[in-house]
DNA sequence: GTACAATGTGACCGTTCGGTCACACCATCT
DNA sequence: AGATGGTGTGACCGAACGGTCACATTGTAC
């Protein structure tokens, strides 16, 4: 956790110090970041470092924060169609926030994912049953949600579709944005929205039915759609 | 590339050499591994690593090529049902020798990991059409043939269906391994394939089912069979 | 044996690292 | 003015880093 000296410091001067690690953070897993070149990008003295972190891990997890902050901010940002969206159109939505999320925040994802790869969270314990779960056990939790609402098929094993599900989450973003493209620069300006592009929406029309039939309990299946 | 004076080195100490290499890129990624580590637990002196490989980049290539070399021995040595699998047997079988390959050489494994993060390979680009594919091409032309054969639906977005199969093989073998638990030191010991075990094989199914239903044209969705 | 080339070695170099600390600065008090 | 306490600073430390090189050792040819 960040001193009380930090958090008292001018907003100005914080941001171009979180700013600094971020940059340091997504071009370098937190084994070989380095503070010499944090307080150098940032212009601060390393003695004035020891003073606001404890550690390099520290900063690190203060800029993890960050990174879930605005993640959450994205989620909360997308529009939302109806009070209560069914499983897939709720799963259509989270993989939306991952890709509005890489393209806004493009340092922040890889950030992210270092982190995901440093912490094999491959599966989980849930606090009240003491059971394994895939993931991190949100997905879990939206597949037995699924399950209960008849959304999703009673076969799917919930355990491995979540872990599945969390890693396309983290790992699909970067080519969907690769796809759209050109369109790309002009969401980040924020003039545009990647949920209001046709070549995006396609795109994860595309992906969400494959997802759909894979999971559905009664897949409404594109076929007849493209094919015409 | 290896200089002529590592390849002609006897076997038993390139082999030191390597394993000590391993050991190190397995818990460190390429850029905050040291050479210092290396030759020391290798047990060479540091001249003597110059003498073999330019730099430590060098090694770190050739250590890649045995990681392909030992997968693709892995995925040679799975049972061959038939000689001319069909689409979904075929994708089973490479999920599986992912499975395979991080239950026999987890260190390698782990290596195949930080290189897939640190290379961002979004997309590689076909040589003879010059269009851009999903992932590096394995997965793209595997679909594509499944097409021709009237195995996977004409509507999947092939470009994208290839990319999130790779990161599926790229991502699920550690969770499938703890899943499998307490089987997976027989399969080190080399007694007892994984191919071989139900538990392994009853995974697969689910997650060779949930794949089909989402991407083949007719899909053979087990509801039936598992509401039995 | 001698000559010569190939290979092995670790002390040494300059650089960078994380971390410390004596000191400078400065706002707020008596 | 003087004292006090929070804040900023960069020179400095030992350790580890990648990389070099003069020299020792070994192998081979004659």
């Amino acid at each position: 956790m960040p001193t009380k000296t930090y958090l008292n410091l001018p907003e100005e001067k914080r941001q171009k110090i979180e700013k600094a690690a971020i940059a340091e953070f997504a071009t370098n897993p937190l084994q070989s970041a380095s503070i010499n070149a944090i307080v150098s990008k940032a212009g601060i003295a390393k003695g004035s470092f020891y003073q606001y972190f404890e550690s390099i891990d520290d900063l690190h997890d203060h800029i993890l924060t960050i990174v879930r902050k605005k993640k959450l901010e994205v989620i909360n940002s997308l529009p939302l169609d109806s009070a209560n969206l069914d499983t897939f159109r709720y799963l259509r939505r989270v993989l939306q926030a991952a890709v509005e999320f890489q393209i806004r925040y493009p340092d922040l994802a890889s950030i992210e994912r270092f982190q995901r790869l440093s912490a094999n969270h491959l599966s989980s314990v849930d606090p009240e049953t003491g059971e394994r779960m895939g993931g991190d056990g949100r997905f879990h939790a939206f597949l037995t949600q699924g399950i209960l609402h008849d959304d999703i098929a009673t076969w799917v094993d919930v355990d491995m579709a979540a872990f599945m599900l969390e890693i396309i989450e983290g790992g699909i973003a970067p080519y969907l944005v690769e796809r759209i493209g050109d369109k790309a620069p002009e969401f980040t300006s924020g003039n545009l929205l990647s949920v209001d592009d046709q070549r995006t929406q396609d795109l994860f029309d595309n992906l969400m039915d494959i997802l759909e039939a894979g999971l559905a309990r009664t897949p409404q299946i594109r076929k007849d759609f493209y094919s015409k």
